[in-house]
DNA sequence: TTGACACATTCCAGTATGGGCATATAATCA
DNA sequence: TGATTATATGCCCATACTGGAATGTGTCAA
């Protein structure tokens, strides 16, 4: 079997930096059209294209026409998915990082002793 | 250019199904062997060890000898900076979610009247 | 209708993947 | 030491990806 599809579900989505890119700059402008995009980033159109197709197959935007431009505008339930994903773990880094903290503090009390 | 490395971020060696379960099976028992992986998931051994050889460039896992097997355990850090990025737009779910919901009833309301 | 513009799509090349299989390596035991 | 167990690694194949170049498609203006 090969790698999953980039199109196979939102972590696969997002792990090209580019469409992680596309997504700040969505959240960051309300609405972008592709000419926009690719101004911002230094990648030529078609790619622009082609990475906004893959994130379009997996929800993460919507498209509007808008004349002769599209106007893309990102969909963030799909990043909850992700974010829903990783708290799944979050006692236990914030335990890890506790345990770092407390290390660090008695290492420093031992230090000053 | 190809595709990014599995290797190469956190981001992509999460877009690996496999890898998100085990993943899982470290974070609900505290530490495994790669037997244990391997009898948990149907996957052969060779499979499990190149996975975790991903996880383990990464630094999501970390590994110890104890006699013949190795045990392999989270490192939860990196699942913070996956949490991390995909905070960065809560607040545009919730927004949307609040707004689907006002849509909802604002609808019901019409149906009642 | 023609031309120009904004995008999307197709084809190509080079690269890397994940699983299966065989095999190498490390540690324990008889 | 030799045998066995537990993993890791190397090789192969089919698959899929990304970017570039060329081309197709839809919309607007004159």
């Amino acid at each position: 079997m090969a790698r999953a599809a980039t199109t196979s579900d939102v972590f696969n989505a997002i792990a090209e930096p580019r469409r992680r890119e596309i997504i700040c700059l969505l959240a960051e402008h309300r609405a972008c059209s592709v000419g926009e995009l690719v101004e911002a980033m230094s990648v030529e159109q078609p790619a622009v294209s082609k990475h906004l197709a893959v994130l379009r197959t997996v929800g993460l935007v919507t498209v509007s026409r808008h004349g002769k431009s599209r106007l893309y505008s990102l969909k963030p339930q799909g990043l909850k998915a992700i974010h829903d994903w990783a708290s799944q773990f979050e006692k236990l880094w914030s335990r890890q990082l506790s345990r770092i903290k407390q290390n660090a503090e008695r290492a420093a009390g031992a230090r000053a002793s």
